[in-house]
DNA sequence: AGTGACACTCGGACGC
DNA sequence: TGCGTCCGAGTGTCAC
């Protein structure tokens, strides 16, 4: 279950695994997690010769810099990226294999198949969907209080829910808002546009607090993320509601409550949570 | 335009 | 034990 500090890792150990590796074949197994080109001749066509440049992130979603194109890849679920050698065997749901000219590998696994891949030519991929219309990063200057505030002004749905909308701002998922609502005093099904002032910036703080946090813990390992490097994270020892129902809070020691928010299982405290 | 419901996907958890 | 059903995750699409 990537979330931004998870995928920032992921795509931290990746960049030094592929970096300058050139693309010599492509296997795709399971079609459907390549949404664009829809024909996987052309989407296979378009890689082979490409070099490896950069590997980026927007969000959620991976990017790998090529001679001329951007592959976009978001994990979703349980979508993990693996460098190997290509005698190496090939793992179960593994789904779609780039093979280097060097004779290594980097294969795409995902038990869900839930994952997407979209290739763009460099310079179109922000113009198009999946990440045309993604809102500001959370570690970028233009993510202000003041931002923040006039969003979440426009809007009465809960304050959960606004926050999972990657339109109002990217990187957190269900683990992520979870912590940054308790970490800010909030429940999670205030309305957004009823939050005072200083509920906002102390709001804005925990966001950015809790995921920079969780990037330098290498993320959160909850059931199976690892990054690309086989290493699991570590934030997960320092989450305060998620996954902990029924369990004292570590803040008051009440008992935590597990309702759902917007289709979302959702962790709080009923007494720091107001 | 903003918003909620649903589709996608399937291993594992759960209930009978 | 064995079977069926539902859950959960993030995003895109669709309908209101």
């Amino acid at each position: 279950m990537p979330e931004l500090p998870e995928v920032e890792t992921v795509r931290k150990t990746l960049v030094e695994l592929v970096k300058d590796k050139v693309i010599a074949n492509v296997f795709v197994h399971w079609p459907k997690i390549i949404k664009h080109p829809l024909e996987i001749e052309q989407f296979q066509d378009a890689l082979v010769g490409q070099r490896i440049l950069d590997v980026g992130r927007r969000g959620k979603f991976l990017k790998f810099y090529l001679d001329n194109f951007v592959l976009v890849s978001h994990l979703r679920m349980e979508g993990r990226y693996g460098f190997f050698g290509e005698s190496e065997p090939v793992e179960k749901h593994t789904h779609v294999i780039f093979q280097f000219t060097d004779g290594t590998e980097l294969r795409y696994k995902d038990v869900r198949k839930f994952g997407t891949m979209h290739l763009y030519k460099k310079g179109e991929e922000d113009t198009v969907l999946p990440l045309s219309q993604l809102g500001p990063e959370p570690f970028d200057p233009e993510f202000t209080l003041d931002f923040l505030k006039m969003k979440l002004s426009r809007t009465n749905r809960m304050i959960k829910t606004a926050l999972l909308d990657q339109k109002v701002m990217v990187g957190l998922g269900n683990i992520y808002v979870d912590e940054a609502l308790f970490r800010a005093g909030i429940h999670p099904e205030r309305p957004a546009n009823q939050l005072s002032c200083q509920e906002l910036e102390l709001l804005h703080q925990e966001i950015i607090f809790t995921l920079k946090e969780a990037v330098n813990q290498g993320g959160s390992t909850i059931r199976s993320y690892i990054n690309s490097q086989g290493q699991i994270g570590m934030f997960q020892l320092q989450l305060f509601v998620y996954g902990r129902t029924n369990e004292p809070c570590k803040n008051c020691g009440s008992i935590l409550t597990k309702t759902v928010v917007g289709g979302r299982g959702t962790h709080y405290c009923s007494t720091c949570q107001k």
